[in-house]
DNA sequence: CTGTTAATTGAATTCGAATTCATTGATGGT
DNA sequence: ACCATCAATGAATTCGAATTCAATTAACAG
């Protein structure tokens, strides 16, 4: 009755161009010795019977599957859909298919990791933390790690990531040298990395410059946690001690940004920038529309993507790799949210 | 020297249990036949030596590769990231790894389906349009495709979608019960059929109504768009002819209706709603802000998502579907950006 | 026309786990 | 004590493409 309801395979190619299975295999790779003869016999017929070579079972002798692993925390998927987009277009262009991983909190990495070695990927691109065992664990069974916005101890690891350091340490310079001097920082979730980076050069630059202390509430990364932190940190204290009040609010991302200013404007009926400057980082797409126009600090998110493809794709294919820890510079964008200047 | 530097295979737990590699297959799945005795053995075993089994070697044999194609396009990454999120998450809760197809458009979806397929997915989750014949050819494979937010002719096909049209033509009543009377919309690409669905039927019922004509503005789905459209429809004719000035601007996605409503405000210094109502269609979270507040319609995104991986892993076990397409209401959001009862 | 080399070819093997099937051993009924 | 039944086991086979290696053919120099 149904003799092929299931994909035809090599050997039905094989029997209807009249050659052998071999034959028909080497007709879909580049620089197998067959004749060009064969490969157009092979390729007609495959064309007619509609074949493609079953990607599994190739897997499962060259050890290739062209998969990539990509773990993302849910918070970078929502507020920077950017990050997944460019990383998968560049994966395609390095011919890898990328396969998701959502972990919900940075604390699942661990589970994900094994489960994405199973599925028998080529390597994994990680925008989330991983144990120094995690990384063992997937270079002994050979399958490289490129960390995205993360770090390691390990001097092997392999990472691309925007220098957060500097670039936060510059903004506080700045903000310093325009008068600033009562600042108040939004955190991420207290074990996320990236926050940490930002927050820790921000607060320790000041500190250099004479603050002594700074504010802090801790958000989560999503807006709705800086719209609290607005009212916190702007309404309290508002009244009473206006002298004490902060006059610059850094964020750990620009979704607490804009929850920031919207409190401010819309909750407590401020001007920005003259009664608070209000800076993020990431530099999202909704803090570039007229009705944010937030300062903030620019991730080369293409760039970053792009190079952590190509690391990526050299480390699968064993070559030898220069430089293991790139770091991307931010850039301050000065869009309004944020008076940077010293007043006359 | 370096006798396993390959991941251990069923054979090495085989020898360190002392069992036979059947044993050790049969201790990784329930039902099979095998002693608590011996299924102990070798999970300490497993555990001792590192093991997982290999899913590609068990996908050739086993014709199950455990992953789920998901076919996006990139406006809907980039507008509506809930969409995959929670795509990802319910397939995940179903059993199966999400393997991402992104298409920068669609046409490229008939690529992306044939590449899907040789990569041995269980089936496919389609938030981008497929012709029939590819529908055909996935059934010809026996990998279920369900349709997300898309619709097929074919009574066969498995989809879940928001009810567009029943949404807009409800709107399209109630703003005309308001006593709008002058009209515009801002359409997405023109093959984009969620966007024909929404523009056409909105537009069908001002038709019902005695509304003879309706701008309209051609978009892209990007907030850019909605911005020019909105400098379009309400700008080049503000001065000269206001009486023909469109007092409500319906828009096929919520991302160009911030573009409106960022044009009216900011460019065109107009008030929002009393010079003009805007609407969308999605309810992004940003619609949601004060600085929006933006009227649309809620697409049901969490449900549709798990209705289509319930779907999905339904047919994939090839049990029997009652219902093949599942169509969930809108539900209009009222947040002040369109004035929706008649004026006093 | 012969010996040599290079280019193609196909039979057989491989990858790693699942499954079939025949076999063993244990249990129970009589 | 004896046969029937059932659970557990392992040897062998399977999935589909890639690859090894020996065999064949063709091309060419002398």
């Amino acid at each position: 009755m149904r003799r092929k309801l299931n994909a035809p395979t090599s050997y039905d190619v094989a029997r209807h161009a009249g050659v052998s299975q071999a034959v028909v295999s080497r007709a879909f790779q580049v620089d197998s010795p067959i004749s060009a003869q064969s490969r157009a016999k092979v390729l007609e017929s495959a064309q007619v019977l509609g074949y493609q070579p079953n990607a599994v079972a190739r897997s499962l002798i060259t050890k290739r599957s062209g998969l990539a692993a990509v773990l993302l925390t849910e918070a970078t998927q929502r507020d920077t859909p950017e990050v997944l987009i460019n990383l998968s277009q560049t994966l395609l262009e390095q011919g890898f298919q990328p396969l998701l991983f959502s972990c919900a909190h940075e604390s699942e990495s661990s589970y994900a990791l094994e489960k994405a070695l199973a599925f028998g990927v080529d390597g994994i691109i990680s925008c989330v933390s991983l144990s120094d065992e995690d990384l063992v664990r997937a270079r002994l069974r050979q399958r490289p790690v490129v960390l995205f916005n993360r770090h390691s101890t390990d001097p092997l690891a392999l990472s691309v990531a925007c220098d957060h350091g500097s670039a936060s340490r510059l903004l506080a310079s700045r903000l310093f040298a325009a008068g600033h001097r009562r600042f108040a920082v939004v955190t991420g979730p207290s074990e996320a990395p990236v926050s940490n980076l930002r927050i820790q050069n921000f607060v320790q630059r000041l500190q250099e410059l004479g603050i002594e202390s700074v504010q802090t509430f801790e958000g989560d990364y999503h807006y709705e946690s800086g719209h609290e932190a607005g009212i916190v940190l702007l309404g309290s204290s508002r009244n009473k001690q206006q002298r004490k009040r902060a006059e610059v609010i850094f964020c750990a991302n620009d979704a607490m940004a804009l929850g920031v200013l919207d409190a401010a404007r819309f909750a407590l009926m401020m001007r920005v920038p003259s009664d608070v400057s209000v800076l993020g980082f990431d530099d999202i797409p909704a803090g570039r529309r007229p009705a944010y126009l937030l300062s903030t600090v620019r991730q080369p998110t293409q760039e970053m993507a792009s190079e952590a493809a190509r690391l990526f794709r050299a480390s699968v294919d064993e070559q030898s790799i220069p430089i293991r820890q790139l770091l991307l510079p931010g850039t301050l964008i000065e869009r309004g949210s944020a008076q940077l200047f010293p007043l006359a």
